[in-house]
DNA sequence: GTTGAGCGTT
């Protein structure tokens, strides 16, 4: 196979490509983006879906061929051409799929509602998940990263002025808002997650969900894994696994369409056949079983009604599509299978334990801040250590106009 | 083993 000569330039070529970067755009000839590559030469999927949300792969035209040519993709790790990533620019590839014509109808119906509407309002955005120590400059360090803030808050303990874990921001810009709640966020070393407050969201507001419920997990699925999964069929916006172990999880998407297509499916991941269906709300009554007979084919999104603007003109577009079954099912497959075959495959997952570490990329939390005092947890931060963190300090300038549009057709409605 | 934390002394 490789004699001795090639495999030097094989390990020479490995060493030039180590604290290296690739050049990522959205369009071939817009300014590239500088992406790390991992010590191996690889990018990671996930470390470009970071800066390019919703990315599912790279693209880039042979200097030889003249031709678009796709960068090989195996279990979510992108691998450099045949002579290295080199200086070319190599342009982000979004989920195409029966979402070609969704997403189309959505951007029109976007940019009329936004017509209507004009400039949105923003509104205090809760953070959860701060680090006792942080303080309100902290947070106003932070976050100004991304866009100007109005006001930021630390709630505190009246008595002790122990901070609770929690706190508000507010930005002058919708757009900046739209952005911060669709990523995670490293504030003094931990993932703080920024939602709209409950008070915010309408009590009467039908319940669109870009939530799913995903039954049927396996305890080796890290949330990394699922993210990396679901983010071909569109934005990723949340991992849950509740820990302990309980065979489901619950991923959102930004986009409720992509959440209701795919409920009532059985999706392969890692080899597993793991069966989809719309989360209920979580505070709610038992009865979900009987609930779910009323949802019917398991295309949740008919069973919200729509008494909203925003949501009712598109679900209407939704069913005016024609979503069957079938359709669903026959994209689902074509876009599967490349995972299925490779989950199959490759059972090398980058995770070692699925237990603190898996985890560690939800948004649930594994810390013990209170009751550990000053006990260390490094463990469990140095575990959250994964791609698509997005080190969110980057100054938000990666941030890009296409999907601004379809964020900016959701309704304040859902904190998620 | 199929339904998840935590929400604001204005």
């Amino acid at each position: 196979m490789l004699n001795e000569y090639e495999n030097n330039q094989e390990t020479q070529l490995l060493d030039e490509m180590a604290d290296m970067y690739i050049r990522v755009a959205e369009e071939e000839n817009e300014e590239p983006m500088e992406i790390p590559t991992e010590d191996d030469g690889t990018v990671l999927l996930s470390t470009v879906a970071a800066q390019f949300p919703g990315a599912c792969g790279l693209r880039y035209r042979s200097p030889i061929s003249q031709c678009m040519r796709g960068v090989r993709l195996v279990e979510g790790v992108l691998h450099a051409p045949e002579n290295g990533w080199g200086n070319l620019i190599f342009v982000v590839n979004y989920p195409k799929e029966s979402a070609d014509n969704k997403r189309k109808m959505d951007e029109i119906d976007a940019s009329s509602a936004k017509m209507k509407r004009g400039d949105q309002k923003t509104s205090d955005l809760i953070v959860l998940g701060l680090p006792w120590k942080t303080t309100e400059q902290d947070l106003k360090e932070y976050f100004s990263t991304f866009g100007d803030v109005i006001m930021v808050q630390v709630k505190r303990d009246a008595k002790t002025g122990n901070s609770k874990g929690f706190g508000f921001v507010r930005f002058t810009d919708w757009e900046t808002q739209g952005k911060v709640i669709t990523q995670r966020h490293m504030i003094d070393g931990r993932w703080c997650d920024c939602k709209l407050p409950n008070s915010k969201q309408g009590p009467d507001e039908p319940m669109r969900s870009r939530k799913v419920f995903v039954g049927r997990c396996t305890e080796d699925m890290t949330s990394d894994d699922l993210r990396q999964f679901f983010m071909q069929y569109g934005e990723v916006t949340d991992v849950f696994i509740p820990k302990p172990f309980r065979a489901f999880a619950f991923v959102t998407f930004a986009d409720d369409q992509i959440a209701a297509s795919l409920c009532g499916e059985d999706l392969i991941i890692k080899g597993v056949s793991v069966h989809i269906s719309n989360a209920e709300p979580k505070h709610s009554g038992r009865g979900h079983m009987m609930d779910r007979a009323r949802y019917g084919n398991g295309f949740g999104a008919q069973a919200f009604g729509s008494s909203s603007r925003t949501s009712s003109s598109s679900l209407g577009n939704f069913s005016n599509f024609n979503l069957n079954p079938a359709m669903m099912a026959a994209a689902q497959a074509a876009l599967q299978s490349s995972w299925g075959m490779m989950g199959m495959l490759a059972q090398q997952g980058q995770s070692a334990t699925p237990g603190s570490s898996a985890s560690g990329a939800s948004s649930a939390r594994d810390q013990t801040q209170y009751s550990t005092g000053n006990s260390n947890y490094s463990s469990s931060s140095a575990a959250l250590g994964w791609g698509a963190g997005s080190n969110a300090a980057g100054s938000g300038s990666g941030f890009n106009s296409s999907f601004g549009s379809s964020m900016e057709s959701k309704s304040t409605g859902w904190g998620m």
